[in-house]
DNA sequence: TGCAACCTTTACGTAAACGTCAATGTTGGC
DNA sequence: GCCAACATTGACGTTTACGTAAAGGTTGCA
């Protein structure tokens, strides 16, 4: 029996390759890297075998954009990152599909654990970033303080 | 057995770069690779050119630790923020030594526009992990308020 | 003075994160 | 049904940030 299934191809919300790394700003290689190394894998693949991405796939790509370039994450830890989120929704699976008070309970403790370490990461990092902040902010002051003391403007200072 | 009296050539205060490296959790191989690409040279070199590092190499090494293992910087972006401290320190020595007013007033205008765009670099990043960290504490309550939901502790739970 | 434990430079090896061909297949408009 | 513009899978090249080994000099304690 043919199951006749969404065909692909025919999408116009799907992207191919290029399309989706224009989009968010990546190469197509780095895209298929990452597919290499298991961050993510596109929704579909055409007759021909081309990769097709939908919006929640533009949406991860994005994501690992952003940790790659803003947060200076590596990819292993970005890896890491999706696993967890792939291991809470297990979590809540397992914790849905059981009955047993303690082991519900036990599914808990354990993603709460996780989630615990996970914010205790972020914090190092941020604090580390606070504190650069405030510096460049304290040398901003000391600056702008230094500018204001010297009168203003050198050359059109009036304001008509 | 023999008291390890470690005398270093002349000041028992200057450290041999395997000391250095265990004071501040990096290996030799690193430091010396990190003079090799300007981010740091010894304050001296025994008679026997051992490199020999002082106090403010150490913290200049911690410095560059904690960029690199807390804040995710690249060498090349440490270079930056280094290169950017002494071109502040460059720019301090030609302000003072300047009498023209105009001249004066054009370096602090430079050095603002240089720490506002650090600035900006640095809460941008600080703003993704924020915003990480928000979502982990979402879910974090969000766990916790199940947990509590489900009755307390299966053993002891007592907290202090 | 001897020598073990450091250090030096030089150089090749490696993992990560891609860039860049090359050979070949797919799509879609005319 | 043709063909330019895209795609595919290798496979090799490159940069960064070191690890590691080799061949030899330095230090300092016995």
């Amino acid at each position: 029996m043919t199951t006749a299934q969404t065909r692909a191809s025919d999408d116009p919300r799907l992207l191919r390759i290029q399309e989706a790394a224009a989009e968010v700003g990546l190469t197509p290689r780095s895209i298929r890297y990452y597919e290499e190394v298991g961050l993510l894998e596109p929704a579909a693949r055409s007759e021909g075998a081309y990769r097709l991405y939908d919006e929640s796939d533009i949406e991860r790509l994005r994501f690992i954009r952003g940790l790659r370039d803003d947060a200076g994450f590596s990819l292993a830890q970005i890896g890491q990152l999706l696993e967890d989120e792939r291991a809470r929704e297990r979590n809540r699976e397992r914790f849905r599909s059981s009955e047993d008070p303690r082991e519900r309970r036990a599914i808990l403790v354990d993603a709460l654990d996780r989630v615990d370490r996970q914010i205790e990461n972020l914090r190092h990092k941020a604090e580390r970033l606070a504190s650069m902040i405030d510096e460049a902010e304290a040398r901003r002051r000391h600056l702008a303080d230094h500018l204001a003391g010297l009168g203003d403007a050198p050359k059109a200072t009036r304001k008509r």
